[in-house]
DNA sequence: TGTTGACTCTCCTCTTAGGTCAGACTATAT
DNA sequence: ATATAGTCTGACCTAAGAGGAGAGTCAACA
């Protein structure tokens, strides 16, 4: 039997930690002394303590942790790792681009001595938009769902036989955005009036071209809606951005091009 | 002017945010309204909360961008800019170190059917540990202060004329091993004896030798401990491991290989 | 037997960057 | 005058422990 602190050494973990897992009952000691409380222990118990902080590393919470280590069933547990892996396979490449855009910007930084020089760069104009048929998916989804209604969207263009504009985007129906769940409607352009789901008519719009990856994308967002109030405009709709260039063109993310528009009219 | 509610959906933050940033100092309104409490903030106000979002994506705390916006030095601040990309940078490739364990991990795990089997590969034996002569430093350092004090060490094997053996290790002091701060000592073992800061004994230990990154080095310590514990033995003396095959090697993580001795005697 | 020092216990507060109510005002349109 | 939407403050909550206070416990030494 191991005290807490001789265990605490052998696992390298401190023994506030230890305190914390028998708590929230992700580990218990083998024994407790009834009378002075003191935690004892067994050195099988090493295995564990050490499974645990090697699913901590995978970057699980010890909620899941705390799930993970009762599940019995194999395919369960390796398609919770596979899913962890996704996740942080995603978070290195938004990190990734992240990194990039900061070397970017210290380079900017040091070239003009203007930290403002790198986001400023946006120029609103008024623009009618373009007018388009579109098959078109409506739902409250965040952004990282994306990807999968787009899919479903673009399943259907061989099924119905209709012909891509290769003119896509999102229309955001919330007045306040939010990243994890809005009321999005996806669309990918068509060809065919008759067999489009929406037709988004021409309107007048401030419209700011959004060089780079979609983590600033808010910026031009900004950008536009600071130049319609300078501007004496006032918005009238829903905001849509279209994806002028993006990964599909096997592109990198600093050169992708993203249309942003607002409806707007005269005060 | 513009309400709280207006500049959120600008900046695509939320009210929340705004209030908070309001609270700690970071970011006031233009004016607040002394009879209702209302904050009205001015539009000029958008590009300096692009500008903190900007820096949070970075990865920078609010503590440290409420300073980094005062900062009018640019010298500063573009150090302040390169040292978080070197973090960042430091990071990534932590996680890839992990994501490639994980990546392992799923593979072993689908062929054994067991998800212990990756770690519990350490093979304890009990073994004289090489005597050596050695240059050394020895302070209170965190893990990834090595590199730094390695880098002095090998600053003197020219000047003072002495001739590495190619063994390198570490000696841990403090009986609880902390990863930002330990009593450690590095060593890079040298032919000349009489020009050795130390000289480390053969002694008996229980060794075992982990092969991959230093993420799960602690494993091996563990593996080491309980086996001692099981077998009979007890500790006699500070610990320390010699690093075998290392990324000097020109080898990826993986590949690295270390030996974790302990000093032992029987009981 | 008494004492010292190391170890451990519980309980409390603190951390980040806000989120989530509740209850009370306030602004604007009808 | 009222309905609705927006805003205010204040209190409590998150994850994974860290830090400390004050008290009890263990083993060794005199």
């Amino acid at each position: 039997m191991l005290q807490i602190g001789e265990f605490s050494k052998i696992c390298q973990v401190s023994v506030k930690t230890l305190h914390h897992y028998d708590r929230i009952g992700l580990l218990a000691p083998a024994e407790v002394d009834r009378l002075t409380g003191y935690r004892y222990y067994r050195a099988e118990q090493i295995d564990r303590m050490n499974y645990i902080q090697r699913l901590k590393r995978y970057g699980f919470s010890l909620e899941e942790i705390q799930y993970l280590i009762t599940v019995s069933d194999h395919k369960e547990l390796a398609s919770a790792l596979r899913r962890q892996k996704d996740r942080l396979k995603r978070e290195q490449q938004e990190r990734a681009v992240i990194l990039n855009e900061l070397q970017t910007h210290i380079s900017v930084f040091e070239r003009t001595g203007d930290i403002m020089t790198y986001q400023k760069s946006y120029t609103v104009e008024i623009k009618n938009s373009p007018k388009m048929n579109a098959l078109a998916v409506r739902a409250q989804m965040g952004v990282d769902e994306f990807g999968k209604y787009y899919g479903t969207l673009f399943e259907r263009v061989p099924k119905e036989r209709v012909t891509p504009t290769g003119l896509n985007g999102a229309k955001y129906y919330d007045e306040e955005f939010n990243h994890e769940s809005s009321d999005v409607e996806l669309f990918i352009g068509i060809k065919e009036k008759d067999k489009a789901d929406v037709v988004l008519e021409s309107c007048e719009c401030a419209m700011a071209l959004h060089r780079g990856g979609y983590s600033t994308l808010s910026e031009a967002y900004g950008a536009v809606v600071s130049w319609i109030i300078e501007n004496g405009y006032e918005m009238a709709g829903a905001p849509f951005e279209l994806y002028i260039k993006t990964q599909f063109d096997s592109l990198a993310p600093d050169d992708w091009e993203t249309e942003v528009y607002f409806p707007v009219r005269k005060k």
